[in-house]
DNA sequence: CGAAAAACCGACCGGTCGGTCGGTATCTGG
DNA sequence: CCAGATACCGACCGACCGGTCGGTTTTTCG
């Protein structure tokens, strides 16, 4: 089983240094506190990954993957359109908040770090992404018979903007959760703030 | 004119520094980079700034003043709360695009390299903001006489998510610019997608 | 003009970073 | 049980980082 254990083991890897680079930034890790969390030597790290910005790119892509399989999979059984923006809007939000997938905070906050070219392969997944809600917020228009004065690039960008920023104020104790944000946002995203 | 000067150099590092930050990263960028670009040797560089955390929250400190006076400021004289709130949009919208304004987009990103006693001033000072936001928001829904089922402070991150997310996907020579962001992204606020 | 103050230089320091490497322990399948 | 592969260790490397410091140039102003 030795083919099985080397992914678990990068799996792990990925999960725990995910964690770290969330909570101390990526910069601000190092390859020995990664390392130091999995009660491994340095040396022991670098026979799973080749760099610092490997590991840092496959949790951007294991984030996309996330996106992937927990958000657009299950948006895309639904055949209402409305319904489907609805139940993005708040599949994004958990997905965004879930403490288990840290990836998708990673990935939104350090672009930077990683190098031109991998960077280039993050950027086309997310492109695919935007274009996937604009046209779905293009199809409720439709639907809707709205003269459209908001086009739907602009209202995809918003709506990905309002979600995405959350991991920038969020706090699990503070007043707005999971369960009262996700109503509200959808509200707004639908009727604005005079809904 | 010794203290003029002094002002004036410390101001134009900042400007280079924030100029720096924005398109590197606070962590990719040396003082060596800084001063390089300034055509000044590190130690020259010294003599202006006690550490590199100082110039970051000195450029994030600017960053809330030129927020202060170039979009509170200009609000606060009009009296119709719904016009007040159109020109938040706008005025804000125009602030986090400047080319001008780097300090802006520094002081959104880069949170993490603050030491948690200089964070906390800033945050306090972001607070204050939000809550401005909310308040403007509430006085809106309360002459527009909305049931309100988005509450000020859901609909106030909201806002601030959709614009302050903008630095991450613009590009100057897309087609969403200024002009037809600003006027999209406030219909937006206030109908939604279905307006 | 001259002296004090401000601005600046460049060599240097301790420390940490990402990454390497030769060797050892551990596991696995025959 | 043994041999080969896999996993891992820990000392080490060169580069670079933020920051310092003694000395030199430039500016200011009486």
């Amino acid at each position: 089983m030795a083919r099985e254990t080397l992914i678990d083991s990068r799996q792990e890897i990925l999960r725990t240094a995910a964690r770290l680079f969330q909570q101390r930034g990526y910069d601000a890790t190092s390859m020995n506190d990664v390392a130091a969390a999995l009660k491994l030597s340095k040396g022991g790290l670098y026979h799973h990954f080749q760099s610092k910005d490997e590991i840092l790119f496959e949790i951007m892509n294991h984030a996309m993957e996330i996106t992937q399989e927990r958000v657009l999979g299950p948006v895309r059984t639904i055949a209402d359109p409305e319904e489907r923006l609805r139940s993005l809007i708040r599949l994004h939000i958990e997905v965004v908040l879930s403490p288990r997938d840290r990836e998708i905070t990673v990935m939104l906050h350090e672009n930077h770090p990683l190098q031109p070219a991998l960077r280039k392969r993050i950027n086309a997944r997310k492109k695919e992404y935007v274009h996937f809600v604009e046209g779905l917020i293009a199809e409720v228009q439709r639907t809707r018979r709205v003269k459209g004065s908001v086009s739907p690039r602009a209202a995809a960008f918003a709506l990905l903007g309002m979600i995405n920023w959350i991991y920038q104020w969020y706090k699990p104790e503070g007043e707005l959760q999971t369960h009262n944000l996700v109503p509200q946002f959808t509200e707004f995203v639908f009727g604005g703030i005079l809904s």
